[in-house]
RNA sequence: GUGGGUGUAGCUCAGUUGGUUAGAGCGCCAGUUUGUGGUACUGGAAGUCGGGGGUUCGAAUCCCCUCACUCACCCCA
């Protein structure tokens, strides 16, 4: 194909019909599955203050490398989001909520990357938040909750990997613990991890680089530094899942992106995805991300999950599409002498009938080929007997059984008799 | 930011050592059929061969540049 003059940008994509149809589906399951436990739904802006980002992730890529920023025409620096949590952090302090105050979300993302299978600059996620409790039962309920949610579209080939960071105090005294050793074996490292061990050292431990193995392999673990209180919490979350029948297999070096996060981390994978992406989701817990923005000390508890990833996996896993587009009925019209069908069309469904017709074919048959690409419960045959054009032939699509429904002589009733009776049948 | 792969019809792709007017399947349009159910047959429309430059009598094919897509690294959902 000739490339036209204008095409969407590297890495953002059409969203169309009927994959469109599928998306708002899995949206609207997500919406459903999470209500049932409280969540309610929240939008953030797509731009906020760029400091809302930076505040939270100095040290990741996502903000340093990544972020679509620029000055604004007031001389204000602003971002597109890359990613949910800080902006909804940002509004629970601007807003003050009842907690523990439980939100879900399905937003848009922007991050400046190259892009690959399950990577895109613009990308969407499914997401929760509750902030405001410390409670495990809180990380428990979101993790059970997205796992059963994945199970419930029909994904089957998943592993939970979960870890515990500790708090706050753990985590930094085991970051500069962890710095120290690694500064001392800094020549064995491979050389793109060795600038990760000033910036961000936890990052090194889930190294891909099979020469900085045998360091990241002797190094202190973090687990062996956790405290009493953080050891217990982590075994409640463990058992927690455990009990809700989860297999969870714990993964020391499980670190994530965004270094606000404490105590509790996951990740969701899909067996199924042969990328290199096959996160699906994940998330943790950040007790100290409401007061790096300047708000009181609350908890926070979430997890994010590509949208785009989750349909790759249903893919991977031969799922069958989730909604398929369908019509309550097609119109197929017959020969010269038949009755303009635009005044049934509009009429039907003003009567809650949802109903269409083939625009660019005038045989009978080519409008019922027509027909079957929308899948459409009845086909009402319009002007099928030249004597009595008030007649029209119904096919009801399930069973295949036809009936005449005379649908009288008075033009502005009969899209209303029609609406009665598929109606009734339906 | 770095590296590999691929660009030919709406889609998926053939296209020989460079050689007439660039092909197929699917899809699309129409007909066989004043007619109606996934079939069959017949015909038709549709391509700046990603773009530019070069070599050549002659380029989809060879060379250079460029753009796009894609996969991977980094990183992440």
């Amino acid at each position: 194909m000739a490339q036209p003059k204008f095409q969407s940008l590297k890495g953002m994509h059409d969203l169309l019909p009927p994959d469109s149809e599928e998306w708002l589906e899995l949206v609207d399951r997500f919406r459903q599955h999470f209500g049932r436990a409280g969540y309610g739904y929240i939008q953030t802006p797509i731009l906020e203050d760029l400091d809302v980002f930076a505040r939270v992730g100095e040290g990741t890529d996502v903000v340093t490398k990544e972020m679509y920023d620029f000055v604004d025409k007031d001389g204000s620096t602003i971002a597109l989001r890359p990613e949910s949590t800080a902006g909804v952090a940002r509004s629970f302090i601007q807003h003050r909520p009842l907690v523990p105050w439980k939100v879900w979300y399905s937003s848009q993302h922007f991050r400046h990357e190259n892009t690959q299978a399950g990577r895109y600059r613009q990308h969407h996620q499914l997401g929760a938040e509750c902030f405001g409790s410390d409670h495990s039962d809180i990380d428990i309920e979101l993790i059970v909750g997205l796992w059963d949610f994945y199970r419930s579209l029909g994904l089957d080939r998943l592993t939970l990997h979960v870890n515990s960071l500790g708090d706050r105090e753990t985590r930094v005294r085991y970051q500069e613990l962890l710095r120290t050793y690694l500064s001392s074996h800094i020549e064995d490292l491979h050389p793109s991890d060795r600038e990760k061990v000033q910036r961000n050292p936890l990052r090194v431990l889930d190294t891909k680089l099979s020469e900085s193995q045998p360091v990241v392999a002797r190094a202190p673990r973090l687990v062996d530094h956790l405290s009493e209180t953080d050891l217990d919490r982590f075994e409640q979350v463990k058992s927690g899942i455990d009990r809700a029948g989860i297999p969870v297999e714990v993964n020391p070096r499980l670190v994530r992106g965004l270094d606000y996060y404490t105590h509790t981390v996951f990740e969701i994978m899909s067996d199924a995805l042969e990328t290199a992406q096959s996160t699906i989701g994940g998330g943790g817990r950040y007790d100290g991300l409401v007061e790096a923005l300047g708000g009181p000390p609350t908890p926070g508890v979430g997890f994010g999950s590509g949208i785009e990833r989750i349909l790759l996996a249903l893919r991977a896993e031969k799922v069958e599409p989730l909604a398929r587009f369908a019509l309550d009925a097609f119109i197929v019209t017959f020969g010269g002498g038949c009755p303009d069908p635009s005044a049934l069309v509009l009429g039907l469904r003003r009567h809650g009938i949802g109903v269409d017709r083939a625009l660019n074919q005038h045989n009978p048959r080519k409008q019922t080929e027509r027909s079957r690409r929308v899948h459409p419960r009845f086909v009402i045959r319009l002007g099928k007997y030249d004597d009595r054009p008030d007649v029209v032939e119904v096919a009801d699509q399930r069973d295949d059984s036809t009936w005449d429904v005379d649908l009288g002589p008075i033009a502005s009733e009969q899209a209303a008799n029609l609406a009665d009776v598929l109606k009734r049948r339906r």
